[in-house]
DNA sequence: TACAAATCGTCATAAACTGACAATATGGAT
DNA sequence: ATCCATATTGTCAGTTTATGACGATTTGTA
């Protein structure tokens, strides 16, 4: 029943990758990006809700990986070793996408827009991640807290790896969650 | 020199919350908010730089004494404790706003686009807060690692404390730093 | 082949912004 | 009191993003 179908969308997301690394995300307009994918300005948004929206939506599978990971961790793991288990099955996914994700982040971060739109992607994954890790039955105080820690030392990992490769991801998100154990191990609370 | 000047600008913020209350933020144009606060849709977008803009702007204080404490807080402090007693330094600023705080919030929540511009601005406040960690010689990782959990402690209790004003927003507060103590009191790290 | 359904193109339109320039009000100097 | 410099606003034209309606085209299937 498709005409194209599968493969305007990706044409549109190639088209618009190329055009925002050569004049920015600002100066270039859906039309532009449509016309490069040969398809109307009308169609590219019946693929993407919004301009911005072009750029993501690859993040389902990790997305996947990481509620799968919390679900079948063993029952008896307290919540920070559970978030590393997630977080280790899924930095082979990015270990794939190295070359397309950098230059995919180059472009976001140049942009406040696309910036703006990253942070709402987060923010979303941490929300199921946080549920994911109450069917658990840790409370929804706690697993805010876990998660957002968590995943503030998954980003750094991230960021740590891309600028040093050399080192795994694996050891740089061990050290992350290293760092944060320190940053809480000094007497008990007040 | 000005015509008006900084009454407009109330003006406009006052009438922007009212119409978003009244038939929320996508069904109010900014042709609406112009004419309720007197003006033309032209001189909103002097004072604002986007619409979704307008509910935001009143964080500047919070900012100051948050960045204030953390850069005056006692030499030997863990960074940690730094945050905690930075936070209570604001904490009596966000009780006096309390009821036009609550309104905002509201209209916020509600709305996807106001959303993402909330989550925004507490990014930036994390970059803040995190190179003003840094000034007092806490290296870039710890810095960013504490911030971004400690501010999830905040978040965490302002929400609950809203939800809940019988208990004060101090003790939320300590509660949620003491939970995040907890989570990482467990052995060291892997 | 013919039918059904999913895309896609075309057209019209609203709303969010932006630049240019004129009009007006305000504070101070003469 | 008058005039001048300056800040603010109004007006207008135009671009870009986003949405609805309707017809045309392609594809999978009976």
């Amino acid at each position: 029943m498709p005409r194209n179908g599968e493969k305007v969308h990706r044409r549109l997301q190639g088209a618009a990758l190329e055009l925002f690394r050569a004049h920015g995300y600002d100066q270039t307009t859906v039309a532009e990006i449509a016309a490069l994918a040969g398809v109307t300005e009308r169609t590219f948004f019946r693929h993407f809700p919004d301009k911005r929206e072009i750029l993501f939506g690859g993040e389902a599978a990790m997305r996947a990986a990481l509620l799968g990971a919390i679900a079948s961790a063993p029952a008896d793991l307290a919540p920070l070793r559970v978030l590393l288990l997630a977080f280790r099955t899924v930095d082979t996914m990015l270990d794939d996408n190295r070359q397309f994700a950098a230059s995919r982040q180059e472009v976001i971060t140049a942009s406040p827009a696309l910036r703006e739109r990253e942070l709402s992607k987060v923010a979303a994954l941490i929300a199921a991640m946080t549920s994911a890790l109450e069917q658990r039955g840790v409370s929804a105080r706690l697993a805010t807290l876990a998660v957002q820690a968590g995943m503030a030392a998954f980003n750094h990992a991230v960021t740590a790896w891309t600028a040093n490769p050399a080192r795994t991801l694996h050891a740089h998100l061990v050290e992350a969650f290293a760092d944060l154990y320190a940053l809480f191990s000094e007497g008990a609370s007040p």
